[in-house]
DNA sequence: GCTTAAGGTATCTTTTTGGATACTAGGTTT
DNA sequence: AAACCTAGTATCCAAAAAGATACCTTAAGC
Protein backbone atom coordinates (compact mmCIF):
# COMPACT_ATOMS: atom_id res chain seq x y z
CA UNK A 1 0.00 0.00 0.00
CA UNK A 2 0.91 3.59 -0.67
CA UNK A 3 2.38 6.10 1.67
CA UNK A 4 -0.92 7.88 2.11
CA UNK A 5 -4.49 6.90 0.79
CA UNK A 6 -5.77 9.59 -1.76
CA UNK A 7 -5.96 6.94 -4.23
CA UNK A 8 -8.38 4.89 -2.67
CA UNK A 9 -10.59 7.96 -1.83
CA UNK A 10 -10.19 8.52 -5.69
CA UNK A 11 -11.61 5.42 -6.63
CA UNK A 12 -13.93 6.22 -3.92
CA UNK A 13 -14.86 9.21 -5.74
CA UNK A 14 -16.68 7.16 -8.62
CA UNK A 15 -18.85 5.54 -6.66
CA UNK A 16 -19.99 7.54 -3.60
CA UNK A 17 -23.32 8.99 -3.29
CA UNK A 18 -26.15 6.83 -2.88
CA UNK A 19 -26.32 6.92 -6.65
CA UNK A 20 -23.29 6.02 -8.95
CA UNK A 21 -23.30 2.91 -8.48
CA UNK A 22 -26.80 2.06 -9.67
CA UNK A 23 -26.09 4.39 -12.61
CA UNK A 24 -23.45 2.70 -13.51
CA UNK A 25 -24.57 -0.71 -13.13
CA UNK A 26 -27.41 0.16 -15.43
CA UNK A 27 -25.44 1.72 -17.72
CA UNK A 28 -23.38 -1.42 -17.98
CA UNK A 29 -25.93 -3.21 -18.46
CA UNK A 30 -27.88 -1.37 -20.95
CA UNK A 31 -25.35 0.05 -22.85
CA UNK A 32 -27.04 3.33 -23.77
CA UNK A 33 -29.52 5.11 -22.25
CA UNK A 34 -31.34 8.33 -22.32
CA UNK A 35 -31.80 10.97 -19.50
CA UNK A 36 -35.26 10.35 -19.00
CA UNK A 37 -34.55 6.32 -19.25
CA UNK A 38 -31.97 6.38 -16.24
CA UNK A 39 -35.10 8.42 -14.18
CA UNK A 40 -37.06 5.95 -14.77
CA UNK A 41 -34.46 3.07 -13.77
CA UNK A 42 -33.63 4.55 -10.56
CA UNK A 43 -36.92 5.44 -8.60
CA UNK A 44 -36.62 8.44 -6.44
CA UNK A 45 -33.62 10.44 -8.24
CA UNK A 46 -34.28 13.78 -8.89
CA UNK A 47 -33.38 15.25 -12.08
CA UNK A 48 -30.65 17.70 -10.05
CA UNK A 49 -29.19 14.63 -8.74
CA UNK A 50 -28.92 12.65 -11.78
CA UNK A 51 -27.21 15.75 -13.40
CA UNK A 52 -25.27 15.99 -10.94
CA UNK A 53 -23.75 12.77 -10.66
CA UNK A 54 -23.94 12.19 -14.98
CA UNK A 55 -21.44 15.26 -14.66
CA UNK A 56 -19.22 13.51 -12.48
CA UNK A 57 -18.96 10.87 -13.87
CA UNK A 58 -18.67 12.64 -17.42
CA UNK A 59 -15.72 14.74 -15.82
CA UNK A 60 -14.27 11.61 -15.20
CA UNK A 61 -14.45 10.41 -17.95
CA UNK A 62 -16.45 6.88 -17.33
CA UNK A 63 -19.75 7.84 -19.14
CA UNK A 64 -19.92 9.72 -22.39
CA UNK A 65 -22.73 12.02 -23.16
CA UNK A 66 -24.25 12.46 -26.69
CA UNK A 67 -26.28 15.22 -27.22
CA UNK A 68 -28.63 14.93 -30.19
CA UNK A 69 -29.47 18.87 -31.50
CA UNK A 70 -33.63 18.07 -32.18
CA UNK A 71 -36.25 19.54 -30.28
CA UNK A 72 -37.64 17.68 -27.57
CA UNK A 73 -33.98 17.00 -26.53
CA UNK A 74 -32.37 14.24 -26.32
CA UNK A 75 -29.36 13.49 -24.70
CA UNK A 76 -27.88 9.58 -24.67
CA UNK A 77 -25.41 8.42 -21.78
CA UNK A 78 -23.15 5.41 -22.03
CA UNK A 79 -19.48 4.14 -20.43
CA UNK A 80 -16.87 5.27 -22.32
CA UNK A 81 -13.92 2.82 -23.27
CA UNK A 82 -12.02 3.98 -20.14
CA UNK A 83 -14.91 3.46 -18.35
CA UNK A 84 -15.49 -0.28 -19.25
CA UNK A 85 -12.07 -0.69 -17.06
CA UNK A 86 -13.68 -0.32 -14.09
CA UNK A 87 -15.62 -3.27 -14.38
CA UNK A 88 -13.75 -5.81 -13.13
CA UNK A 89 -12.98 -3.42 -9.77
CA UNK A 90 -16.85 -3.41 -9.66
CA UNK A 91 -16.95 -6.67 -9.94
CA UNK A 92 -14.40 -7.18 -7.04
CA UNK A 93 -16.45 -4.62 -4.93
CA UNK A 94 -19.51 -6.16 -5.84
CA UNK A 95 -18.42 -9.60 -4.73
CA UNK A 96 -16.67 -8.40 -1.59
CA UNK A 97 -20.34 -6.73 -0.60
CA UNK A 98 -21.92 -10.21 -1.58
CA UNK A 99 -19.87 -12.10 0.82
CA UNK A 100 -19.38 -9.32 3.63
CA UNK A 101 -23.18 -9.34 3.71
CA UNK A 102 -23.58 -12.73 4.48
CA UNK A 103 -20.59 -12.28 6.82
CA UNK A 104 -22.77 -9.94 8.86
CA UNK A 105 -25.84 -11.79 8.59
CA UNK A 106 -23.79 -14.99 10.29
CA UNK A 107 -22.27 -12.57 12.88
CA UNK A 108 -25.72 -10.81 13.78
CA UNK A 109 -28.34 -13.60 13.10
CA UNK A 110 -26.60 -15.66 15.39
CA UNK A 111 -26.79 -13.45 18.07
CA UNK A 112 -30.03 -13.12 17.56
CA UNK A 113 -30.68 -16.86 17.54
CA UNK A 114 -29.06 -16.92 20.56
CA UNK A 115 -31.09 -14.43 22.32
CA UNK A 116 -33.83 -16.20 21.21
CA UNK A 117 -33.12 -19.30 22.73
CA UNK A 118 -31.86 -17.59 26.08
CA UNK A 119 -35.50 -15.84 25.56
CA UNK A 120 -37.24 -19.03 25.22
CA UNK A 121 -35.49 -21.29 28.27
CA UNK A 122 -36.00 -18.07 30.73
CA UNK A 123 -39.73 -18.92 29.86
CA UNK A 124 -39.30 -22.41 30.49
CA UNK B 1 -23.09 -8.28 -12.29
CA UNK B 2 -25.62 -8.44 -10.09
CA UNK B 3 -29.65 -7.32 -10.05
CA UNK B 4 -28.96 -4.65 -7.85
CA UNK B 5 -26.38 -2.95 -6.67
CA UNK B 6 -26.34 -3.06 -2.77
CA UNK B 7 -23.56 -5.00 -2.61
CA UNK B 8 -21.51 -2.77 -4.10
CA UNK B 9 -22.65 -0.15 -1.37
CA UNK B 10 -22.08 -2.62 1.38
CA UNK B 11 -18.72 -2.47 0.21
CA UNK B 12 -18.67 1.35 -0.17
CA UNK B 13 -19.82 1.81 3.93
CA UNK B 14 -16.68 0.31 4.95
CA UNK B 15 -14.89 3.32 2.89
CA UNK B 16 -16.58 6.12 2.83
CA UNK B 17 -16.50 9.12 5.06
CA UNK B 18 -13.04 10.71 4.77
CA UNK B 19 -11.55 8.54 7.18
CA UNK B 20 -12.29 5.41 7.34
CA UNK B 21 -9.67 4.84 4.20
CA UNK B 22 -6.87 6.24 6.01
CA UNK B 23 -7.62 4.52 9.61
CA UNK B 24 -7.46 1.12 7.88
CA UNK B 25 -4.06 2.27 6.05
CA UNK B 26 -2.79 3.11 9.66
CA UNK B 27 -4.02 -0.49 10.90
CA UNK B 28 -3.15 -2.34 7.84
CA UNK B 29 0.23 -0.58 8.21
CA UNK B 30 1.01 -1.06 11.75
CA UNK B 31 -0.75 -3.63 12.94
CA UNK B 32 -2.09 -2.70 16.37
CA UNK B 33 -2.67 0.87 17.38
CA UNK B 34 -3.98 2.63 20.24
CA UNK B 35 -6.90 5.18 20.01
CA UNK B 36 -4.64 8.10 20.87
CA UNK B 37 -1.73 6.76 18.71
CA UNK B 38 -4.45 6.78 16.06
CA UNK B 39 -5.42 9.83 16.99
CA UNK B 40 -1.83 11.34 16.45
CA UNK B 41 -1.56 9.49 13.43
CA UNK B 42 -4.24 11.18 11.63
CA UNK B 43 -4.21 14.73 11.96
CA UNK B 44 -7.24 16.75 12.33
CA UNK B 45 -9.70 14.09 13.25
CA UNK B 46 -11.70 14.68 16.26
CA UNK B 47 -12.19 12.09 18.98
CA UNK B 48 -16.19 12.17 18.34
CA UNK B 49 -15.54 11.33 14.56
CA UNK B 50 -12.27 8.57 15.27
CA UNK B 51 -14.67 7.03 17.73
CA UNK B 52 -17.56 6.93 15.34
CA UNK B 53 -15.58 5.37 12.80
CA UNK B 54 -13.84 2.60 14.74
CA UNK B 55 -17.15 1.71 16.26
CA UNK B 56 -18.92 1.31 12.60
CA UNK B 57 -15.38 -0.68 11.59
CA UNK B 58 -16.15 -3.12 14.39
CA UNK B 59 -19.87 -3.52 13.73
CA UNK B 60 -18.36 -5.03 10.72
CA UNK B 61 -15.65 -7.05 11.88
CA UNK B 62 -13.32 -5.16 10.08
CA UNK B 63 -11.39 -3.90 13.04
CA UNK B 64 -10.67 -5.38 17.00
CA UNK B 65 -11.28 -3.44 19.69
CA UNK B 66 -9.17 -4.26 23.00
CA UNK B 67 -9.89 -3.35 26.24
CA UNK B 68 -7.50 -3.26 29.05
CA UNK B 69 -8.84 -2.33 32.31
CA UNK B 70 -6.79 -0.37 34.11
CA UNK B 71 -6.36 3.32 34.79
CA UNK B 72 -5.50 5.68 32.84
CA UNK B 73 -7.79 3.70 30.58
CA UNK B 74 -5.96 1.67 27.31
CA UNK B 75 -7.23 0.49 24.51
CA UNK B 76 -5.96 -1.12 21.38
CA UNK B 77 -7.29 -1.54 17.77
CA UNK B 78 -6.30 -3.91 14.90
CA UNK B 79 -7.82 -5.30 11.74
CA UNK B 80 -9.43 -8.52 12.66
CA UNK B 81 -8.43 -11.81 10.85
CA UNK B 82 -11.62 -11.94 8.41
CA UNK B 83 -10.63 -7.83 8.01
CA UNK B 84 -7.60 -8.84 6.97
CA UNK B 85 -9.44 -10.48 3.56
CA UNK B 86 -10.38 -7.07 2.59
CA UNK B 87 -6.58 -6.42 1.97
CA UNK B 88 -7.03 -7.27 -1.62
CA UNK B 89 -10.01 -5.17 -2.96
CA UNK B 90 -8.55 -2.13 -1.23
CA UNK B 91 -5.20 -3.02 -2.89
CA UNK B 92 -6.84 -3.58 -6.19
CA UNK B 93 -9.04 -0.05 -5.25
CA UNK B 94 -5.99 1.28 -4.62
CA UNK B 95 -4.56 0.76 -7.80
CA UNK B 96 -7.09 1.67 -9.74
CA UNK B 97 -7.25 4.71 -8.08
CA UNK B 98 -3.63 5.54 -8.78
CA UNK B 99 -4.02 4.64 -12.49
CA UNK B 100 -6.84 6.90 -12.63
CA UNK B 101 -4.87 9.86 -11.16
CA UNK B 102 -2.97 9.75 -13.77
CA UNK B 103 -5.55 9.13 -16.64
CA UNK B 104 -7.18 12.81 -15.19
CA UNK B 105 -4.38 14.03 -15.24
CA UNK B 106 -3.42 13.13 -18.70
CA UNK B 107 -6.91 14.07 -19.73
CA UNK B 108 -7.13 17.42 -18.17
CA UNK B 109 -3.20 18.29 -18.44
CA UNK B 110 -3.23 17.99 -22.06
CA UNK B 111 -6.36 20.58 -22.47
CA UNK B 112 -4.15 22.85 -20.77
CA UNK B 113 -0.86 22.54 -22.63
CA UNK B 114 -3.09 22.84 -26.16
CA UNK B 115 -4.36 25.84 -24.61
CA UNK B 116 -1.27 27.15 -23.78
CA UNK B 117 -0.03 26.03 -27.28
CA UNK B 118 -2.63 27.96 -28.44
CA UNK B 119 -2.13 30.98 -26.80
CA UNK B 120 1.00 30.99 -27.96
CA UNK B 121 -0.07 30.74 -31.55
CA UNK B 122 -2.29 34.03 -31.29
CA UNK B 123 1.04 35.86 -29.68
CA UNK B 124 2.87 35.25 -32.21
C1' DG C 1 -52.86 30.01 -28.86
C1' DC C 2 -52.53 26.36 -25.31
C1' DT C 3 -50.37 21.98 -24.12
C1' DT C 4 -46.89 18.52 -24.38
C1' DA C 5 -42.24 16.84 -24.82
C1' DA C 6 -37.06 16.25 -23.00
C1' DG C 7 -33.38 17.71 -20.63
C1' DG C 8 -32.11 20.31 -18.02
C1' DT C 9 -31.21 24.93 -14.31
C1' DA C 10 -32.42 27.92 -10.19
C1' DT C 11 -33.86 28.44 -5.67
C1' DC C 12 -35.19 27.05 -1.26
C1' DT C 13 -35.63 23.70 2.56
C1' DT C 14 -34.45 19.54 4.94
C1' DT C 15 -31.33 16.05 6.28
C1' DT C 16 -26.89 14.31 7.11
C1' DT C 17 -22.21 14.91 8.30
C1' DG C 18 -18.60 16.83 10.54
C1' DG C 19 -16.37 19.87 13.96
C1' DA C 20 -15.63 22.66 18.51
C1' DT C 21 -15.85 22.56 23.11
C1' DA C 22 -16.68 21.00 27.61
C1' DC C 23 -17.10 17.27 30.72
C1' DT C 24 -16.37 12.53 32.94
C1' DA C 25 -13.82 8.65 35.73
C1' DG C 26 -10.38 7.43 38.98
C1' DG C 27 -5.66 6.25 39.96
C1' DT C 28 -0.90 8.50 39.71
C1' DT C 29 2.27 12.24 40.10
C1' DT C 30 3.72 16.82 42.10
C1' DA D 1 -5.09 19.08 47.32
C1' DA D 2 -4.30 20.17 42.64
C1' DA D 3 -3.05 18.65 38.16
C1' DC D 4 -2.45 15.03 34.75
C1' DC D 5 -3.44 10.88 32.10
C1' DT D 6 -6.50 8.21 28.56
C1' DA D 7 -10.50 7.09 26.19
C1' DG D 8 -14.10 8.34 25.65
C1' DT D 9 -19.59 11.24 25.91
C1' DA D 10 -22.62 15.08 25.50
C1' DT D 11 -24.10 19.19 23.60
C1' DC D 12 -24.28 22.59 20.36
C1' DC D 13 -23.18 24.66 15.84
C1' DA D 14 -21.55 24.97 10.89
C1' DA D 15 -21.12 23.05 6.48
C1' DA D 16 -22.20 19.95 2.94
C1' DA D 17 -25.22 16.89 0.61
C1' DA D 18 -29.63 15.77 -0.91
C1' DG D 19 -34.51 16.70 -1.95
C1' DA D 20 -38.76 19.50 -3.44
C1' DT D 21 -40.50 22.57 -6.41
C1' DA D 22 -40.79 25.84 -10.03
C1' DC D 23 -39.13 27.39 -14.26
C1' DC D 24 -36.80 27.51 -19.14
C1' DT D 25 -36.39 26.31 -24.23
C1' DT D 26 -38.45 25.63 -28.84
C1' DA D 27 -41.06 22.75 -32.24
C1' DA D 28 -45.04 19.96 -33.02
C1' DG D 29 -49.89 18.64 -32.27
C1' DC D 30 -54.70 19.85 -31.17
Amino acid sequence: MEENCSTVETALEMLVGKWKPVILYQLFKNGTLRFSELQRALPGITKKMLTAQLRELEYHDIVHRKIYMQIPPKVEYSITEYGLKMGPLLQAMNDWGTSHLQHLSELYDEDRKAEQAEAAAEIK
